[in-house]
RNA sequence: CGGGAUGUAGCGCAGUUUGGUAGCGCGUCUGGUUCGGGACCAGAAGGCCGCAGGUUCAAAUCCUGUCAUCCCGACCA
């Protein structure tokens, strides 16, 4: 490709609406444009990048026994309907209706759609397992979308979906995802992890998440220094301390007035009371019923533990007006002495002693509380966000904290969507049972954001060579010059016919814009024609990763590319 | 949905306080000189000042509404 034939509109300034780096560079290197918030247009770099990205994608999937089947973006309230759903996700979905006022949702993934397609056309154990998945556009009317590609609304995912006859068949399959994503984030050179995660909404018991290290990550992961356990703070597990401090005596329950004391903070300061020495008392109500959760004064509850634990169908927070109506007080005043409600305590809390908190009276709050003596527990719980230096619950060592963008995640989902859908199929001894499902999605788009994130200096990006959208670019300093403009497009060609993909910058502009422009789109790969080393017969190639330039005869110029690419 | 901020040329911004014919830098186009890390000189094009109302002799500027974009939050009392 010839620079000036290509439409890659590259900015100097950084347009001011990007926050983070992978939003201004795909901007600036002219990748990406936004049409409207969270929805872009893909130009002709991001678009063979992309293609790179989709390329390893289908490869592994078909490696691993996948089949590419295309799907609608368009899709009936009544599917999702059947599956309980059309609620569910609710705002999330892109909505609309069609003049016959029919309604519909602009997919956000496709369990339905292809579990209802399986089920019409797959009626016995012998047409599974079933590995069928889609590269498409998907849609979710986020709160907020932001950071660019990060978290858009319109965004390309593959999504894999597996029928198998029964949990062992599940078991398998998911296996098989599992590495083929690991070839996957492999073959993009990635540095990533994989770690445990919750499987949220979509239901399902186990889960793991592929995530691309990165400073700027909106997911929190904790792994251990030891072993190779690592998890999404989510849902990472804490375990009781095992030696608990001895125990203190209990001192007198003590009531004191606090006008106006209404934080942790507050207390700290107000009665001289360490946050550790506190207990927080958040108030929740599962469906209709107002429960209390407690963790420690410095901790964080872990609202996904909690749901996950007490169950129900929704949870959220108490509003103030129903807890001061139940409890007696308002927020920053509670606490479980004398508490009506159900209390979970978190497992950190069920070895304190003498603790501080809200006394339920606006105003005040108690002192040296004790669990047990002034109240007694409904259940004791692992309910709060693990944090940094706390053990591995898998063996001795402690654990790190790090933070990944989300790039993969893959799910066992069972029977949910089948049984919700009646997708049925007949066994071996002519039963009728619900199929058993998994599903795998990778997030495209946000995959190459994610690339750019972990992969970039002052200058610009540094593609990964397997995904960078030319992996040569030849730069000939005058192009004027007609020795260097044939030598220029001799190397080009060469190149080009051995198939590497090599950017020809022919442009009519001076070498420092060339430079520049060169290093923001982040070419791996960079050879330089211009008069100083011409005098020797020789190019200079530099690796956008070094400082340095290194001088190579022009006869070797194809063989130490091919070498570099190939390796 | 709550809070905050911003909408002025393709991009980055000033001008708004105190109303009086719209500016700067970059980019773009023309000509020339240059040519190894975003050149220089000369010239030029390009704006319904987000949109709609209102106040005024006069509005980018004041008022009202509205739309859009970005940031923070939307559980940690």
């Amino acid at each position: 490709m010839k620079a000036s034939q290509l439409f890659y509109p590259t900015l100097r300034e950084v347009p001011s609406e990007a926050e983070i780096v992978s939003h201004q560079l795909l901007l600036r290197a002219g990748f990406i444009r936004k049409t409207t918030a969270g929805v872009y247009t893909y130009l002709p770099l991001a678009q063979r990048v992309l293609k790179k990205i989709t390329d390893i994608v289908r490869e592994e999937m078909n490696r691993a026994g996948g089949q590419e089947i295309m799907m609608p973006i368009i899709q009936p309230r009544e599917l999702w309907e059947k599956s309980g759903r059309w609620s569910l996700y609710g705002e999330e979905m892109f909505k609309l209706n069609d003049r016959h006022q029919r309604e519909f949702a602009l997919g956000p993934t496709h369990e339905e759609l292809i579990t209802t397609l399986v089920d019409s056309d797959v009626h016995s154990y012998k047409g599974l397992p079933l590995l069928l998945y889609q590269i498409q556009n998907k849609y979710r009317d986020e709160i907020r979308p932001r950071f660019g590609l990060m978290r858009g609304r319109e965004f390309i995912m593959k999504d894999l979906y597996s029928f198998d006859i029964d949990y062992e068949g599940l078991d398998e399959s998911y296996q098989k995802m599992h590495h083929a994503y690991q070839r996957i984030y492999e073959r993009l050179e990635l540095d990533y992890r994989v770690v445990q995660a919750d499987s949220g909404a979509i239901g399902g018991n186990e889960s793991h998440e592929f995530m691309v290290l990165a400073e700027t990550g909106e997911s929190e992961i904790v792994y251990c220094s030891l072993c190779d356990y690592a998890a999404n703070v989510e849902k990472a597990v804490c375990l009781a301390e095992e030696n608990p401090p001895a125990r203190k005596e209990y001192k007198s329950l003590t009531k004191v007035h606090t006008p106006g004391q209404k934080t942790i903070k507050d207390i700290v300061g107000f009665l001289d009371i360490p946050e550790q020495q506190q207990i927080k008392t958040l108030m929740y109500m599962k469906d209709d019923e107002l429960i209390a959760a407690i963790v420690r004064g410095d901790r964080d509850l872990n609202e996904i533990k909690l749901k996950n634990l007490i169950g129900g169908n929704q949870l959220f927070m108490a509003d103030e007006a129903t807890v001061k109506s139940i409890c007696g007080a308002g927020f920053g005043s509670l606490g479980p002495v004398g508490m009506k409600v159900k209390i979970y305590i978190d497992l950190e809390v069920a070895q304190m002693r003498n603790f501080a908190c809200g006394a339920n009276e606006d105003d005040y709050h108690y002192t040296n509380v004790n669990i047990g003596r002034d109240f007694a527990p409904f259940a004791v719980v692992d309910i709060r966000n693990a944090v940094e230096g706390d053990r591995c619950p898998c063996c001795e060592g402690s654990l790190k904290t790090i933070r990944g963008i989300e790039v993969g995640h893959i799910f066992k989902l069972g029977t949910r969507y089948s049984e919700a859908l009646e997708a049925t199929f007949l066994d071996s001894h002519g039963q009728e049972k619900p199929l058993v499902m998994g599903c795998y999605g990778i997030g495209i788009s946000r995959t190459m954001a994610a690339a750019v994130e972990q992969n970039s200096d002052e200058n610009g990006i540094l593609w990964p060579l397997p995904i960078a959208p030319f992996q040569v670019i030849i730069v000939p300093v005058n192009i004027k010059n007609q020795e260097q403009k044939d030598l220029a497009e001799s190397i080009y060609n060469e190149l080009t016919a051995k198939g590497i993909e090599v950017l020809l910058d022919d442009r009519d502009e001076r070498a420092g814009v060339k430079f520049k422009d060169a290093d923001l789109i982040g070419i791996p790969l960079r050879i330089t024609i211009g008069p100083k080393s011409l005098q020797e017969n020789k190019i200079e190639m530099k690796k956008r990763w070094e400082k340095e330039n290194t001088l190579v005869d022009i006869s070797a110029v194809t063989k130490t590319v091919l070498d570099i690419v190939l390796e």
